[in-house]
DNA sequence: TCATTTTTTGACGTCTTGTCACATTCTGCG
DNA sequence: CGCAGAATGTGACAAGACGTCAAAAAATGA
């Protein structure tokens, strides 16, 4: 019994082998450059072994973004909790999202490789599954603010725009910063010095367009969100114990 | 001569053809859908032949890429001289962008292709001088507007923030809200009816954020954009002629 | 007509994925 | 202790795709 919990928890913890192996070989050289062959030498196991693991070389990829999406997930569940008013509390979730960035820098590398539906279709429906839920339960908490804003008087949406609506805007304006960023490529000689100061302020700038109170102009939401994302370091730091 | 000049049009015309039948593969069955065999085979060629018009396969996307690219600079450049005031004249930015995906529905798709890096890593200088210059010329319009809005007096941007900045806002919420919406997953089922109206009010709060005159609540900017995406689709057929 | 240049061809070498029959190791029992 | 049967590991192998290149075919032009 011993024995055997033995060999199972080596196992276990091959697997995690292989997926910080392919996270370096992912993150060094690509999706291309990400081999089976390559990941076995490496581990000193046999392809074979690595086949029973996972499937095939997506599933990998897929388990390396859903480790990541339950951290970020744990952190926008923390981060609303971490402040009273509802401006306030949407801007943690910003915070969340900042820390989540800083400790997970490669996740929309892998995210954007995800993308391609030809490489999507690959994986197995249990993973994709658990990746689902963690994007579906991480809107819930942001629209959850939205409707608390909503309930409390600080923000009053157009018609026709559901609370999911914003968090759409905020989403894609987070995504598609981090996208672009994520090339790498002179965004300096594109005019633009800091891209995540950028993107906080255009974040601010659309929560003050629906005019929720207050506004990014009548209190000091730098401080805040930076204090939340020093509440948020320690929170992770206790949480591994 | 007019021999030589009826073959050569003969493989000009074929790069077209290639690049037809490429996309249609590519949309029907993404990135590890596109084989250089199957082009060869349906055009009837020797895959020899295709390696002649592209070294590979990756150079094929980013010529399909590059050709949409083209078009859009063409439809921002036409957009912004279609209105007078500077808020409506960065509204026909976004009509010409929304215009561009009625046109070129897949380019988002190819794009995301791109985004791998290994993927871009194995394409010319060349090709992706091409695809680097018809960005930077749109981000050169629309941050021209927005200087024209500050020297205007219709804007003011805040303390640190370049007009580059404000396009990088919105741009990364259009390229995110399309990143999102090309997944084609559930957006339903997360509770957004229809994306393109949530970008596009998004856009506008975002411009109200920034206090950018007249506000959205101030026109009625739904009225201009589409008469501005009228305009669009009328200068796309006279220019095809 | 024929020599020369241009274009096309497809068999081939290489690389990578994923499989599977066999080898090895583990486990529990007589 | 030793052994049968289960669990696990292995790497040769088949399949399939990319990109090459020497040779074949076509075009050119004198």
């Amino acid at each position: 019994m011993a024995e055997l919990s033995r060999k199972q928890r080596e196992i276990a913890h091959r697997e995690d082998l292989i997926l910080c192996a392919a996270k370096d070989m992912l993150v060094e050289h690509g999706y291309l450059g990400l081999k089976m062959d390559q990941i076995a030498d490496q581990l000193e196991y046999s392809k074979g072994t690595i086949y029973q693991h996972f499937p095939n070389k997506e599933e990998i990829i897929l388990a390396l973004a859903n480790r990541a999406l339950v951290k970020r997930r744990e952190l926008f569940a923390q981060a609303v909790t971490m402040r009273k008013k509802s401006r306030e509390r949407i801007g943690a979730v910003g915070g969340a999202a900042e820390v989540f960035v800083e400790q997970y820098p490669h996740f929309f590398q892998i995210e954007q490789i995800l993308r391609i539906n030809s490489v999507f279709e690959k994986t197995s429906q249990l993973r994709r599954q658990v990746m689902r839920s963690c994007e579906s339960k991480c809107m819930a908490i942001v629209s959850g603010v939205v409707r608390d804003g909503v309930a409390q008087g600080d923000v009053v949406l157009p018609q026709d725009c559901s609370p999911e609506d914003v968090v759409f805007g905020l989403w894609s304006t987070t995504m598609g910063a981090f996208g672009i960023l994520a090339n790498g490529e002179s965004l300096q000689e594109l005019g633009i010095k800091n891209g995540l100061s950028a993107l906080r302020l255009n974040l601010h700038m659309m929560l003050d367009g629906y005019a929720w109170k207050p506004l990014s102009t009548e209190y000091d939401a730098d401080k805040v969100t930076n204090s939340v994302k020093n509440e948020l370091l320690q929170f992770i730091q206790t949480s591994e114990n």
